[in-house]
Formats: structure tokens, sequence, C-alpha cells
DNA sequence: TGCTGGCCGGAC
DNA sequence: AAACGTCCGGCCAGCA
């Protein structure tokens, strides 16, 4: 496993004497630049220098501000010589230093909680960077191989629906947006995109060759690039600590969080070594009904299916995955619309029914849950007189009062809380396997889940470590509801 | 040629 | 009253 040219830095670029700052909290990079920033008063917290530059630029001098760059970005930033890393390194201990220095603006500003968390997460996060993610490589390119013939199929059959041309060609090619939806107008059928979602609802074998073709070709043109970026059998990504707004991190070139499903087998720990993967199940429900302390909600999350359990207290009658499903998925698709602010009307397109029926569903739910129903209320009430949103921990974000930002506010306390959740449960785990003396190490983390590798030997035990602080970080968090946890250990990456 | 915005789809 | 969240990346189309 190769080490990094340098360790995480903290940059502190600030004008004047004893501005000094560090750490984190997220502006969204689509927020007015001044407005929201009220420079004397406000401890801003940045993810990116890029922020704080425009920040200064529009004038504003905030007094405190904190500046979490990842090494990546340092690199890129760096320009001309990205070799030369632009700035030391702080060891953890002095990220600590820094954080007590401004830890009465941080208390002030109710931002202790986050900033110790994303201090402590910093440099587990950048250990994982480094260690990369183990491939099987003749695995991958056979998938890659196959979804080749896939696409090459699909195309021929598109040729044969909708003609070809001298070459042997389709007359329409599968990449033409335009054409395809002029073609199936003109054919009579009354779409709008060309969506999975569109095509999908029409019987013809052009739209189904389409359909076959773009799955097939999405996962040859992605992900034939990833073999490129080789080191050691292994995969670097680059990942961006609070790469989302909400506080989530993001990942990319590559990007190791949107591995399709089919090419996770293909991530395998090398000869001797195993993979353990465990993910919280239902951790943003679970958040949703610790947030509103919903009794009802609490109730159905402790039993076995939580989505029949609903559905059986809105429907007063008997549902599982074999009895009236469709009252369970009708459950379902509310339990997560909620988690995105969801409107009758979405709901009622995502269920096949109709807005006003939609409506009634969603008012029969929030009278099953009238706690989450107050709670939403709340968090829909709070950013305006306030002017930003906040997680339990305190992670917050900056929203622009004037604006429409209802799905946000119900959506960000819960994603959010996610993030502070698999951030706390990192660290918790990186403690724990130093503590226990164990061979295991976090090699990836997808907003819910986290992959380690671990030696064969230590896999069963890794796996059970794991478990127990995901489970612990869960209970630091959100004290109300348990945290389930799925574990396994596996020589691939498979769910 | 390179950039950008829109569309589309993978993950959660 | 109404409100579908967070990313990354590939391809196409339009523009300079």
């Amino acid at each position: 496993m190769g080490k990094l040219p340098f360790g995480p830095v903290i940059a502190a670029s600030l004008s004047g004497p004893g501005s000094s700052l560090q750490f984190a909290d997220h502006q969204r990079r689509d927020q007015p630049e001044a407005g929201s920033l009220d420079a004397a008063h406000f401890l801003l917290v940045v993810a990116e220098r890029a922020v704080l530059h425009s920040v200064q630029r529009a004038g504003h001098r905030p007094s405190r501000c904190v500046v979490l760059a990842e090494q990546q970005q340092l690199l890129e930033r760096a320009g001309a010589d990205p070799v030369k890393p632009p700035a030391a390194s702080l060891p953890p201990e002095q990220i600590h230093g820094l954080l007590q220095r401004i830890a009465p603006d941080l208390a002030r500003y109710g931002l202790t909680g986050v900033s110790r968390l994303e201090a402590d997460f910093a440099p587990v996060l950048e250990a994982m960077e480094a260690r990369g993610l183990p491939l099987d490589v003749p695995a991958w390119r056979q998938v890659l191989a196959e979804a080749e013939g896939r696409a090459a199929a699909a195309r021929t059959r598109l040729g044969a629906s909708v003609g070809t041309d001298l070459t042997g060609n389709p007359n329409l090619e599968p990449g033409e947006r335009g054409r395809i939806l002029a073609w199936f107008q003109a054919e009579g059928y009354p779409i709008q995109s060309t969506s999975k979602h569109a095509l999908g609802g029409l019987d013809h074998p052009a739209a189904k060759a389409l359909l076959d073709w773009r799955e097939a070709a999405k996962l040859t043109s992605t992900y034939e690039g990833y073999l490129d970026r080789l080191a050691g059998g292994r995969i670097f990504g680059r990942f961006q600590g609070l790469g989302a707004a909400s506080g989530r991190m993001s990942c990319g070139h590559p990007n190791l969080q949107n591995i399709p499903a089919r090419l996770r087998p293909c991530v395998r720990a090398p000869e001797g070594r195993v993979l353990v993967s465990a993910d919280y199940s239902g951790c943003e429900l679970r958040i949703v009904a610790a947030l509103s302390r919903d009794e009802a909600l609490i109730e159905a999350l402790l039993e076995a299916d939580f989505h029949s359990a609903v559905a059986r207290r809105l429907f007063n009658q008997p549902v599982s995955k074999t009895e009236n499903p469709e009252l369970r998925h009708q459950a379902k698709g509310i339990n997560f619309g909620l988690l995105y602010g969801m409107g009758a009307k979405s709901l009622g397109q995502d269920l096949g029914i109709s807005t006003s029926e939609a409506r009634a569903l969603m008012d029969r739910y929030f009278e099953g849950f009238p706690r989450l129903a107050q709670w939403r209320k709340e968090a829909l009430e709070a950013p305006k007189q306030q002017g930003f949103l906040r997680t339990r921990l305190g992670r917050r974000l900056a929203v622009d009062r004037q604006r429409d930002i209802g799905p946000l506010a119900l959506n960000f306390p819960v994603q959010g809380g996610g993030a502070d959740l698999i951030k706390r449960a990192a660290v918790r785990v990186e403690q724990g396997l130093a503590k226990a003396g164990l061979d295991g190490q976090l090699v990836n983390m997808i907003h819910d889940e986290l992959l380690l590798e671990a030696s064969a030997p230590d896999g069963q035990a890794v796996a059970e470590l794991v478990k127990g602080e995901m489970i612990t970080a869960g209970a630091e968090l959100f004290k109300e509801v348990p945290m389930a946890v799925d574990a396994a250990v596996s020589a691939n990456w498979a769910h």
C-alpha cells in the first residue's frame, strides 16, 4: 500500500494577524456570495478555498474562517508544480490545538460537535484514500466484455427495428437523443423525454433495444477507464470529506461511491485477505424517527419488516412481503419520499396513482404518525427565522431565506445526520481496530456503508467490531432509535 | 479545439 | 399550498 506524499493539511490563509482558520462546514456553491454572510459576526466555515476567495472578493472580511483543504485539492491548486506540497502537513493533535484556539467561536455558533467530528474524521478519510480499492482485474474486464457484447447486440436489434444504412448501421444512432425523441413522437408515441422511465413505458422493440444499449454502453464507457488508473492492482479515488452540501462525502477521479452492483463483486481482496462490508439498514428512516421522536414510527422500525409494519398501521390490514404486497409497496413509497420532502404529485407518479389519491394517502400517513407530522412543520419553519439548517450534531447549512427551501429543510437534517453518523462510526472503527490490534482497514465509504479489507483470520472479528462501533455511533447521536447494521465477510464486495 | 449546459443514469 | 434530496461522469449540442 502506497504512502501519500504528505498528510492532512490545514490551510490557514487569512488576511491579518491572528487569523487562523480551519475546518469545516459547507457553503453551497450556488449560494449568493454576499447577503447571507454577515462578515463581522459570521464565523465563516468553508470546505474550499475558492469559496473563501470569492467571499473576500465580494468585500467580506470574516473575523474568523476555517478551511479544511484536502491534499488532492491542494495538489490541483498547486498548478504549475503539482508535486510540491503547498503547505506543511499537520498531525491530528495540532488540528485539535487549532480547534481549541477557536473553541469560543465554535461554541458560540454551536459548531463544537461538528468541528470535533470533522477534525477526527479527516485523518481517517485520508488514510482510507491512500489505501485504494483492490480490484480483480480479469473479472472486471470480463463484465465489461459481456457488456460490450450486449451493446453490440442491442445496436443490431435497433437497426432491425428502425432500418439500417448502407453500412449496416441503424438509421437512428443510440446516442442521438433529439432524433430518438422526434422519431418516437413521429411514430405516434407521446413521450416527452428519452429517459428510462419514458422509454420503458413503450411497447416497441426499438425502445427496448435503446434501453439495453444505454445500460451496456454506460458500463463500458464509464468503467473501462478505471483500469487505466490502477496501481499495484488497486484503484485510488479522491475523496472530498465535505463534498456535498449535506455534509456527505463525495468521490471522483474515479468515483468509488457509485460503482454499479454488477461490478462490485469484481472488487476483491488480495490472496489471504477478505473484505468486510457493513451497512446501516434504513438509517435515514431511523434518523427521522429519532429526530421526531414519533413513537409509532419507532415502534414500526423495531419490527422485522419496517415497510410492512407501516402499511399495517396505515391500512389496518395484514401486510407482509407476500400478503397484500401492493400496500407494502405504497407504504415504502411514502417512507422514502418522506426523506426527500416529496409532494403528493411526485408520490402519485411514483406509485402510479392520482395526485389526489396520493394526497389522501399522505394525510392518512401523517395521522398515523402525528409527531412526525409535527416535526416536519417545525423543520419547515425554523430556517425561515434562522437562515440556516442544522443537523442534531450541529452541522449547519446556510440557506436563502427568500427562496423556497421546503424539500431541503426536510432532507438536510436527515441526510446530514446520516453523514454525521457514518463519519462518527468511521472514527470509532479506526480507534477500535487499533485498540483491538486487529488487521483491518477502511478502504471505502458509501454514505451508509463501510467497506474494510482485513486479514482472512481476523475477518470475522473485524466484522463484529465494525458492527458494534456503528451501532454505538448510532446510540451516541440518535439514542431514541437503535441502529441496525448488516455485516458480511467475503472475498469480494458482494451484497 | 475547448468549454458549457442539458439530459441521462449509476450510487446512496 | 406545495415541495423528489445528495453526488459524479459520459455523451450530445451549441458556442466561441
